[in-house]
RNA sequence: GUCCCCUUCGUCUAAAGGUUAGGACACCACUCUUUCAAGGUGGAGAUACGGGUUCAAUUCCCGUAGGGGACGCCA
């Protein structure tokens, strides 16, 4: 049997880090299996689905490189074959109409929990005889749910977990306005699609037994289900918008690779021994249901940084020069020109170590950009006192002439300088560094030199050098 | 409130009865060094608590505490 599994998000809201790690593993699981990953939008919620949120969660499927199978199946296109399901459980007694009102209901409910019980359906509507049924109101459609015995999930992650029927009350198949409900929808896609494994969050678990019994009505056999444990924000309360649950893009716009974001992702519950880096070829191959861990994890920004410092150091300049170029030149507020463009290709190397994101990247080789005179920062001014700018013009006349341009000559060059001079390196190094890129911090100073190129270089001491 | 789930360093996790309880991020120190990183070396840091079962419990069972989830004509 070919395994299928697939990845149903509602378009109510953006994909966030859960949503995003939920279809990683159906699509992980999908693809060890060679079996298909399909995608569907849950969208039956007519009020609250919206076009962009359905854009967003494609936009964010793509950047995270997690490819569908087929078309995406948008949910509410399928409501009249769930309608006719409902109407049929109806026809077949498995299902009933409640004439209920959602006054009535929510006073019900109220009751329940005032008294101490569960706030459930009293199932008020299941045996009474339709003849009863109050003129003009359009009734809901509600399964007949078993009343006695125990629903048992063989969860693949969560291992047996059983409740009592009793615990679980009559639930709306069909909304009084002929509209299906999520609870309908899932369990006919998942059967019409051939859904074999439904792997989503743990707070869809209860909604297993419900879906179960709906299976086992229609005469369907229910998907094996895994429920894997949610994400939580750094604090342990559930992801919200104020915990950093936002939007998958914003963490593409924040210069995240996304094979840092899967690496992480994939470690949140997930392990294989002591492996930490694991290319997404790897995961394929050791991704299994069986080692999924059963705890909710935390979500944490720092070590998804260090997983993205090791992929930046790791990937291929011609992936990582585009964005690069694009973050420069939006603060630039210009284009940057074919002798810029080789400017960064030469420091890129330099650059790369010392960055975590690729909006690090980018403002560690701003530098090589900004017009002259350049701006010192406050350490780099510090630096500039009368000594270094002597020690500075000094060596300005020697570069001028210096007969190669290249990282070993410049090196050279300027040990030969610093040692007539009798001081240390560093004593001219950090001068040079704070003239040619206006900060104590940058990559190697020779081959900040090179990139620059002589005139570039020749210029910016200059600026700053003494007589 | 009811039901369900969870609990190993600060965080993510390994150890599927016998380990000096391992790794990673973060942290600290040292090293390398022209700065800062990166790299290398080392350090500190955990089995929630209480009972069992067992020759032996992180591991199995029960309870307690704490955390989470679900309880819609939302998904």
């Amino acid at each position: 049997m070919t395994v299928v599994t697939r990845f149903a998000p509602s378009p109510t809201g953006y994909l966030h880090i859960g949503g995003a790690r939920t279809a990683l593993f159906n699509w992980l699981f999908a693809r060890h299996h060679q079996g298909k990953f399909l995608l569907r939008i849950e969208d039956t919620d007519r009020e609250r689905s919206t076009e962009d949120a359905v854009r967003a969660i494609l936009e964010g499927l793509r950047w995270l490189e997690l490819d569908w199978d087929g078309e995406p199946v948008f949910q509410f296109a399928r409501a009249a074959r769930h309608a006719q399901v409902a109407r049929d459980l109806l026809a077949e007694g498995k299902a009933y109409h409640c004439y209920c009102s959602p006054a009535e209901l929510t006073e019900m409910r109220e009751r329940a929990r005032a008294e101490g019980r569960s706030p459930r359906y009293d199932g008020r509507w299941r045996e009474r005889d339709p003849k009863d049924a109050p003129p003009g109101i359009k009734p809901v459609i509600r399964f007949k749910a078993p009343q006695t015995g125990e629903t048992i999930v063989e969860d693949l992650v969560q291992g047996r977990v059983a409740v009592a029927n009793a615990e679980l009350d009559d639930m709306v198949l069909l909304r009084a306005d002929g509209t299906p409900t999520y609870m309908l929808s899932v369990v006919v896609d998942d059967h019409d699609m051939d859904v074999t494994h439904a792997i989503r969050g743990d707070d869809h678990l209860t909604n297993a037994f419900r879906q179960t019994q709906l299976f086992l009505a229609c005469g369907w056999q229910p998907p094996r289900y895994a429920h894997i444990p949610l994400i939580h924000g750094a604090d342990g309360a559930k992801l919200s918008k104020r915990h950093g649950a936002v939007a998958l893009d914003a963490y593409a716009t924040m210069g995240l690779l996304p094979e840092a974001m899967r690496n992480y992702l994939l470690r949140l519950g997930w392990s294989h021994g002591d492996d930490e880096i694991i290319s997404t070829a790897l995961a394929i191959d050791w991704f299994g249901l069986e080692a999924v861990g059963r705890s909710p994890a935390r979500f944490d920004m720092e070590k998804l940084l260090s997983l993205n410092a090791h992929y930046i150091k790791d990937a291929a300049p011609e992936r990582l020069i585009p964005p690069v170029v694009a973050r420069l030149e939006a603060s630039l507020g210009r284009a940057l020109s074919p002798t810029e463009r080789a400017r960064l290709d030469a420091v890129l190397p330099g650059l790369r170590p010392r960055a975590r994101s690729l909006i690090e990247l980018a403002d560690g080789a701003l530098f090589l950009f900004r017009a002259r005179p350049l701006p010192l920062d406050a350490a780099a001014s510090k630096l500039m006192s009368d000594d270094a700018r002597r020690l500075l013009g000094a060596l300005k006349a020697k570069l001028a002439v210096l007969p190669a341009w290249d990282a070993a000559a410049l090196e050279a060059c300027v040990r030969l300088h610093v040692e007539g001079a009798g001081i240390k390196l560093g004593a001219v190094a950090q001068p040079l560094r704070a003239a040619l890129t206006g900060s104590t911090v940058s990559p190697g100073i020779f081959d900040v030199m090179v990139a620059l190129g002589r005139d570039e270089v020749l210029g910016r001491i200059g600026d700053l050098a003494g007589p």
